[in-house]
DNA sequence: CCTGCTACCTGATGGC
DNA sequence: TGCCATCAGGTAGCAG
């Protein structure tokens, strides 16, 4: 379930873990979350080779290798775990233990777990960053500095489509989800049921600063504190408690004490409050 | 090219 | 208690 902070700060963390590290051997215990690529094409490009950067763009996660990378995409429900060896790897993950993991990278020093119960994330490898076709369609990343108030008036300015499916098109604008969109919509005093083009630049510039701090303020919770990789349960623990909208269906507006609703734009959840957000 | 719809998966939840 | 329908913080692939 994690957008933009969430996997930024799985990046930032995990990037002194990893930087420098050799993977030593790539093993794929459920292939449906490579698909379509196969467990010998994984272990191919990746096994052997040195990870040098650890990054992020949109809620793509990727490990540069010295020659490649590797991509990551969590979906819903998938998380990363880090143990300490593969003895301690398989005693947390035997039917005991019950953890469920599906494709293991054995490093020279520790083991990175991707686990997702639903099989909903993916893992890919790549020769090249041009190869990687997800990350050439992102649009602008979120929290990247050329997303200026200028540029997203210009991006949203051009589109029909309801401010909500706009920032949830990761085409458009990347790294925003479900929560977060709600969130800034409702921060920005906006119906999300308005078009991109009817916007003025005052409106788009609420917008802007209401993306940006939304995504910066759930950024600092993710980072305090920040994930361990140690358990199924970390990922979600800060964001919560800096939710103004977001699944507060019935429940009173904290701005103007109006009645938060939940309507459906494009098959997902909205929450809003159409007393306050014009 | 864009737009809208569906498939992909499984587990948790709530109504009856 | 059991059963079934619904829902979930996302994206790719397809038809039109």
């Amino acid at each position: 379930m994690p957008e933009l902070p969430e996997v930024e700060a799985v990046a930032r963390t995990l990037r002194p873990l990893l930087c420098g590290r050799r993977i030593r051997c790539a093993e794929v215990l459920h292939p449906i979350v490579t698909r379509p690529q196969t467990p010998a094409l994984i272990r191919e490009l990746s096994q052997g080779q040195c990870i040098e950067a650890v990054w992020r763009r949109g809620k793509y996660l990727f490990l540069e290798l010295k020659r490649g990378l590797v991509e990551m995409h969590f979906r819903f429900d998938g998380q990363l775990l880090w143990f300490a060896s593969a003895r301690e790897l398989r005693a947390r993950t035997s039917s005991a233990a019950g953890l469920h993991v599906d494709v293991i990278f054995e490093l020279d020093s520790g083991v990175l777990g991707f686990i997702d119960p639903r099989h909903l994330g993916r893992v890919h490898v790549w020769e090249s960053a041009g190869d990687c076709a997800p990350l050439s369609s992102l649009g602008i990343d979120a929290l990247s500095r050329t997303l200026t108030a200028e540029a997203l008036h210009a991006q949203i300015s051009s589109s029909k489509l309801p401010l909500k499916e706009f920032l949830l098109n990761q085409k458009k604008i990347a790294g925003i989800g479900n929560i977060y969109s709600c969130e800034a919509l409702w921060q920005a005093r906006l119906d999300p049921r308005r078009s991109g083009n009817s916007l003025d630049h005052k409106e788009s510039g609420r917008l802007h600063k209401a993306i940006v701090s939304v995504l910066k303020r759930a950024l600092e919770c993710c980072l305090d504190p920040a994930p361990d990789f140690s358990g199924p349960q970390w990922w979600f623990q800060g964001p919560e408690e800096i939710l103004r909208v977001y699944q507060r269906e019935g429940l009173s507006c904290r701005r103007c004490g109006g009645n938060i609703r939940r309507i459906v734009q494009g098959g997902r959840s909205t929450y809003c409050c159409l007393n306050c957000q014009k």
